[in-house]
DNA sequence: CTGTTTATGGACCGGACGGTGAATTAAGGA
DNA sequence: TCCTTAATTCACCGTCCGGTCCATAAACAG
């Protein structure tokens, strides 16, 4: 029936819905954050994002989706956030440091050490989802990018040697931030997590 | 009724079992591996491991225990294979180019990209479980500690300045493993990987 | 042989799972 | 006002889930 998911809340006929978009997103990304796609049911999902099954599935599609969904709105929110730092910074230690350190604010929350959902709960579903790896790929490949390009204006800064493969760099600092999210859910501590990022730092500034 | 889940195969009492207890862990990691611990039902498992549901349970405890049991055997045998080049190679950069070229070829087998079932499946349970958490954190210890064994070897060697502190070094070694996990899983070659290790090998060795 | 011990095969259980249908309600359009 | 559209409520469905029970089979001890 519905052939697009009203992404665009295009217009404004029939009854307007109670929820909103964002802050339901906000509480399903808490729970499949917490519990991964497979270990959150419908039922932790519409309990938390206060929401009727029906409501949901109307809004999102199905369980697949909204986790999709979810993931992509970690990404616009507080991926961003990680992100903030590297242009706000002139030198690229001072990026990379603060790169680093909103990642362990971020992995490391007020809920307690959940890590980040893409490097704890997607690859989980990658092996059994095609769709799933797809997605974990394209994440990664647009972290990747975003951190190529703070390499890039390095290098043409004479920050970073000509010689350095920045492409490369910059999946090493991604890897830099897969390790933090994996050792905060493990139960690292903040000054653990912070020594590993400094080392990371040194090497993609050239220490 | 049984107090210790037979782990020692004390007595020759009563009916042989008629499977063999590792090829039963390999099966059983497979499955794992591929499907997660939530994804892998028991049937799934079962019928992997040609074992029924009441040997299985005889056998492991749970589904839960079998889990565990598979991650711990993941580590006794292709994890050692990871670690034997570390020690087989004089240089330290040898050492670690064969250990990522072994990690490489282990994350991506002959099923397919993987990953490894420590990055890639574990986390996702540490959300929920301590015991999962608390498994996750060791299993991290216990490579960090591997890889930090050869490094002070090389320290003691002079191949590494005594300036460097190669406990987080060894962090650092793990996190290029963690990351080719994660990114084989998401379906990166092993060309592409094995550029992403050639710049740790780099970073460790100090290129 | 008989009794004991342990593994196997297979049926079975209660519950949780993801997803659906029907009736109701609230808004705009004519 | 009446019709259309869309969101909400709630009960419900078939299936799959992890786990258990029981009768049977195969080994050893006596």
């Amino acid at each position: 029936m519905l052939s697009t998911p009203k992404t665009a809340r295009a217009r404004t006929r029939g009854r307007p819905p109670e929820f909103d978009r964002a802050v339901a997103l906000d509480a399903a990304l808490e729970t499949f954050w917490l519990r991964g796609f497979k270990g959150a049911s419908l039922d932790d999902l519409t309990s938390a994002m206060d929401l009727n099954r029906a409501s949901l599935y109307c809004a999102f599609g199905n369980k697949a989706n909204l986790y999709s969904a979810s993931v992509d709105h970690y990404i616009a929110t507080i991926g961003q956030t990680y992100l903030a730092p590297l242009f706000a910074n002139a030198s690229i230690a001072a990026a990379f440091e603060g790169f680093y350190e909103a990642v362990i604010d971020g992995v490391t929350g007020k809920h307690g050490s959940r890590g980040c959902i893409v490097a704890c709960t997607l690859p989980a579903e990658a092996g059994v989802s095609t769709t799933a790896r797809d997605h974990l790929a394209a994440v990664l490949a647009q972290l990747d990018a975003a951190l190529l390009a703070r390499l890039t204006a390095a290098q043409r800064a004479g920050e970073i040697p000509s010689t350095r493969d920045v492409r490369v760099l910059a999946q090493v600092a991604t890897s830099g931030m897969l390790a933090l999210s994996i050792r905060a859910r493990a139960g690292a501590t903040r000054p653990r997590l912070r020594e590993l990022a400094r080392e990371f730092v040194g090497f993609i500034a050239g220490a």
